[in-house]
DNA sequence: CAGATCTATCTTAGCGCTTACACTAGAGCT
DNA sequence: AGCTCTAGTGTAAGCGCTAAGATAGATCTG
């Protein structure tokens, strides 16, 4: 090379980086060049046997581990798929972030995750973020959001998939109808004969999950000619003190409700603790049916109706779908996983069940015989 | 359409990389080099007000977002910092890793976890890719584990920290002594006057958390004169049905245990439903605790006494502390977050209480009296 | 058997950024 | 005035890896 520069030519300083084993001496110890190594390592073009065995040898040697900020450079490719979830508090997320995560590093990619504690705005930084920070992928919780940082996404070309709702729209995603379920579970209790029903969803603002399984409720009421009484829902964060509260609240109307649905499992605990705090007997005076189906549910007294969600499956066939799109596979863009009514002790019929409606199905009163 | 392919000596190739803004575009739109861009940007160096004033509206402008693979590659700073637990599963480590994670962000690091299911084989495959990968950190859950992985972590001079134990060498950590803190527990018991007492402890194998939780009790039991017999100590993994099944086989002993300690909330959950299911009347015949605080023990029926763990606190120091190690500066070793005992409706005296012990503080064996 | 076709491998040019070092002015001293 | 500093900027050398194109044999083929 030249010297053009400055004529005193000082010692260049030495290497910057670290001192750990490199593709170069891969491919010294090995005898052959690095772009051999490289596509010995990746499979990613034709290496013969003997040399192939001997790049692995080497690697395994001189301890190689390639360096991933490097790779994803020249690659253009991270390795690393993140998912962004409103929360790790709430189990669900949690399992269903576990299960992905399983599946990723199996498949040899890192997991990173971010939490927005439902805040749309914050979902839309981390989003930004991480795939300026050049991951392959994103696994985003329910399917309302900014079309402007969808066609950010779009435009950067990284794959992404909506989990826990089912995208009406071209949107990629693993999960189920909220609503379709919601019915079922509201079904239940109608068909058990219940009419005065009522809700303790969680907060519907900025979340579509929440704002479906309402709907799917009142859908239900409506098909029967009934309809939800403003003053019988209740929204409340998903948090066992704010079942409590919606119980109470609930207990304290006029026409009190032989029924109550929540939002998830966790008001469901809060409504069924209140319960037998105030000696409310479920299911006899009272049915309580959560949604999501925690360890819990199974567990509590009385045991609790809910949906069963397959909150592992979700993560699991996500990142499926990531990883197949990312090679360019074709993947179902919608993935509908099936939930299940766990119909447990907390439902029954209503205290003085079969004649509690009118034939034209309105609510009638209840007036406590004493 | 095209024609620049043409036969026509080949016009080097089309760049690789992706089409996106660079460094040097936001120098040329400022009118200075990439070196005082990336200065300016990462306040690294000096740069005038009326240069740092334009880069950043070329910034905005062009809306350059910078590459983090080659700024890794570049740098040798991946801005990512791992966290390797057991489960996320365990809400605890949720709590912990959400909260590492917000201060991170903040700091503008990127999050990863990864998790092992107590298994310290896939610890270390975790913590070895990883850093292969480039992570500037590592929060580790529990203290014990094979030296040579530390060592590996020191060669690599990747700082980490060890969370929800103290460790007594020299390794950084934030957490408690767990030991102490279930030996507080055992003596609220023994205060109680609690003779025969019984332990559903969390598998100790490669769990160094719930090993020292069991020492501790051994210990407090031990300062009164007292042992922990074989049949009274069960260990189960960290499961509600695991704390029925754990209770039903304590009930079955011949000396009935007037008091059982659990290894963490989610056992002693367990327990508390499978006495309400047994009859057996919590805290009047026999005390239950547990270990964590997790949301549901305020709650349950009767309200669990429980050691109160700060889990968010945890992460946050942990993050704080890495956070301080990676640009050199001075962190405390060992931070010890506070825990306490939580007393609720779920401990009491024993059935006979005061008599039952005999002046050498041997338990006496309860004679049913009918 | 020359030319065409493959195959396995090497050469080399980056990927987009940071940073060591060189350089230029103006400020502060003596 | 001559000198030393320092602040602000530019230059260019990589960081460690991948991948496009070049190359050299080996294998066909008519």
């Amino acid at each position: 090379m030249d010297d053009q520069r400055g004529k005193p030519k000082k010692e260049r300083a030495p290497r910057r980086g670290s001192n750990r084993v490199r593709v170069a001496d891969v491919a010294l110890a090995a005898g052959v060049s690095g772009a051999t190594v490289s596509r010995a390592l990746n499979r990613t073009g034709p290496v013969s046997d003997d040399i192939r065995r001997r790049i692995e040898q080497a690697v395994v040697e001189l301890g190689y581990v390639p360096n991933g900020a490097a790779r994803a450079l020249a690659s253009q490719r991270a390795h690393a798929i993140a998912a962004i979830v409103p929360t790790l508090e709430n189990t669900n997320f949690a399992i269903t972030a576990e299960a992905a995560q399983r599946r990723l590093v199996e498949a040899g990619y890192n997991f990173l995750v971010a939490s927005t504690a439902y805040d749309p705005e914050r979902e839309a930084d981390h989003i930004q973020s991480l795939v300026a920070h050049g991951v392959d992928g994103v696994i985003l919780v329910g399917a309302r959001r900014d079309p402007e940082i969808v066609r950010f996404l779009q435009a950067r070309r990284v794959p992404y998939v909506v989990t826990w709702s089912l995208a009406g729209d071209g949107t990629p995603s693993v999960g189920f109808d909220n609503a379709e379920a919601a019915r079922k579970l509201a079904n239940h209790l109608l068909d058990l004969g219940h009419r005065q029903i009522g809700v303790i969803a969680g907060l519907t603002k900025n979340n579509d999950r929440a704002a479906a399984r309402l709907e799917g409720v009142r859908r239900a009421l409506e098909d029967r000619g009934l309809a939800l009484p403003r003053e019988l829902l209740i929204e409340r964060p998903y948090r066992i003190a704010e079942g409590q509260f919606g119980l109470r609240a609930l207990m304290a109307m006029a026409p009190r409700p032989t029924a109550v649905i929540c939002g998830n499992d966790q008001l469901a605990f809060g409504a069924l603790i209140e319960c037998g705090r105030q000696g409310v007997s479920v299911p006899a005076e009272i049915s309580i049916v959560g949604f999501d189906d925690l360890e819990f549910a199974e567990q509590i007294e009385p045991s609790l109706t809910t949906m069963h969600v397959p909150a592992e499956e979700i993560g699991h066939r996500a990142a499926e779908y990531l990883l197949a799109k990312i090679v360019g596979q074709p993947a179902a863009t919608t993935t509908a996983v099936s939930v299940n009514l766990i119909v447990r002790e907390s439902s029954g019929p209503p205290p003085e069940a079969t004649e509690a409606s009118t034939p034209d199905g309105i609510a009638v009163r209840e007036r406590a015989p004493a």
